[in-house]
DNA sequence: CAGACTACGGAGAGCGCTCTCCACCCCCGT
DNA sequence: ACGGGGGTGGAGAGCGCTCTCCGTAGTCTG
């Protein structure tokens, strides 16, 4: 009953290291923060006190008044499917894309004492959730991986201004910041390698076309290959999945048996069409060569190893970290756009 | 300077709503939580006002004086290579198994209003960081999904007393609540499946010996064997990765060259076994059969399609948000386990 | 040596919320 | 008519932290 008593299941406060410490408790949180000036001799003996006391700075009161949560939103949107919500959340996250996306934002935060919570915001309720988890101030920022053209959750937060960062050009314009990379550059990439190897009949396996960066690696796949003197390339529009490679290259196949290179706008795709073709005794490269997009793992796990374009995508996710934290240090910034470079990577398949 | 001038910037807080509403800030509290019975007029009154004012609650100052952050933990953790952290990030988070887990959590969390924050414990600073975000009260308790046997996480995890629910029991005995497959279970019914065909020189591809798990599936498969009339059953030990079932698979075949089933501790390492014995010109599942495990999505990619032992992680991953949020709910609670069944799914390799 | 300035510790006011008390009102029984 | 009790609103005390403001001591300048 003495003041002094204090249940031992109570973590220890400020306060408490403090009294350990015989400083006032502004000292003890200008040590931990480092905010200030303080006397050698009183930090040595205040960290004693911490360790003494095995404090841990409560993190919902330094948000109550900093108004900083020191977590941001990693999510994940797009169109689920009516009924059945997990099913989305299940195709994304098992999509090796977005366990890169996840290491790079890991990786770039892990430094800087940012954490990600992750969400998923693939049905009206969900997109609720995640702003209304951001104007709680539960999260200082969004970071936005996005695979639906018409997804509204950009607009919003713009509108809400809320700090958000997306991953790949919105498919409307939206002044808002977001990390993409040259995709007509890497699919010129693609071309010039498989006209540098001799392909005469090549086409290529699109993504979803409602998607911008579909549209710009089949533009500069188109470009590029008109640029080498190739005003025709048949295409097959995919959903950049495996199985949807594997109809696309079947259309393909159907419609021109000549074919000799193929262009997969991913490496899903790829992996796909590889089924396809290995089902149909075409040889890769022998008879066909075949590139793919991304480098992710499904490119090392194939037979033959696929020749990708590799984007940089942990780099990408790191720099819409980078970003993001930008815009939650400055409220005011304006939108910013950074472009990576893709490269080509040659392995068996091309 | 009149009192009632506020930043027009600053989100309206509790005491707002409650002038506009013409009650106390309890009262709108009140309403909020559903805490107590309020007056149906004044509960409109206050949800106008609210909408009014665009009010969000500030999530820091509930979780001052509530205690509970309502977010949890979901810790990856194993040893990461040193000098090159984010590669075991990159790893786990493109292993398809991982997308499944994270499917399941956020599947069950998304209707409780708790948010799981994604963690990586690969290094001893990475574990500190771990413990430290819970004691803080950032996070209300962990869910781990452990990759290495001798990861000391868990024990640390229960010294600190801190709610947390792992996925799959850990090496060694630690009171501490778990999920986990019932493998031998799951090891017999590919036994009993690669008998049933005709197999009579049945080897397997198991998982690191180090991990329960492996071990598990690997007993369930010999005694199941065994109780067939089969006593030996040739092993390669593999990584659970791609490329070490390739290995595996190469050596088995080396020593063994009449295999004509194989057993491979997941789809993973099954999916490079594949590869190999179709370089070797052994026709799946005319010359070998191939059973795998886990039934995650290089299962259907594969061709031929894999017959595999199906884990159903979204519903263990489902059961362990259940675990932890009962722990957080009550602290004492002792340790539960839950032991899930698995199910075979015959496709195409047997 | 006065005056001014620098360096650094302490006091105390909140941050926005919940929750325990307390006050009040109205309805009931006697 | 009056005391008791259930139902409901308000007041106010914190939760644990940061940060501004102030005080004191030591240092420098002319």
């Amino acid at each position: 009953m003495t003041p002094m008593s204090r249940s031992p299941t109570t973590p220890p406060t400020l306060e408490d290291v403090a009294r350990v410490a015989g400083v006032s408790r502004a000292t003890v949180s200008r040590v931990i923060n480092g905010t200030r000036n303080v006397d050698r001799k009183i930090q040595e003996v205040v960290r004693a006190a911490i360790d003494k006391t095995g404090y841990a700075p409560n993190r919902a009161a330094r948000s109550l008044v900093t108004k900083r949560a020191g977590t941001i939103a990693l999510v994940v949107s797009g169109a689920g499917d009516p009924g059945d919500e997990d099913a989305f959340a299940a195709r994304m996250f098992s999509d090796p894309f977005f366990g890169r996306v996840a290491s790079g934002v890991l990786g770039f935060l892990r430094t800087r004492g940012v954490h990600p919570v992750l969400m998923v915001a693939d049905t009206e309720p969900a997109r609720e959730d995640v702003l209304s988890f951001l104007r709680q101030g539960s999260a200082d920022g969004a970071l936005l991986v996005s695979t639906h053209a018409e997804d509204p959750l950009p607009t919003r937060l713009v509108d809400a201004e809320l700090p958000a960062v997306l991953f790949a050009r919105p498919a409307r314009p939206v002044p808002i910041s977001y990390v993409d990379l040259d995709h007509q550059a890497g699919a010129k990439l693609a071309a010039d390698h498989l006209v540098r190897r001799g392909c005469t009949q090549v086409a290529t396996i699109t993504g979803p076309l409602d998607v911008p960066a579909s549209q710009d690696r089949l533009t500069g796949f188109r470009d590029a290959m008109a640029r080498h003197g190739f005003p025709y390339v048949p295409i097959a529009e995919g959903g950049f999945t495996s199985i949807s490679g594997e109809a696309a290259m079947e259309r393909l196949l159907a419609e021109h048996p000549d074919i000799d290179g193929v262009f997969a706008a991913n490496d899903l795709m790829a992996q796909g069409a590889l089924l396809v073709l290995h089902k149909h005794r075409r040889r890769v490269p022998e008879d066909v060569a075949l590139v793919g997009f991304d480098d992710s793992s499904p490119a090392l796990s194939c037979r033959p190893r696929l020749t990708t374009v590799r984007q940089p995508v942990e780099d990408m996710a790191a720099g819409m970290s980078r970003l993001l934290l930008d815009h939650v240090e400055e409220p005011g910034l304006r939108p910013k756009s950074v472009i990576f470079e893709p490269s080509l990577v040659v392995r068996d398949s091309a």
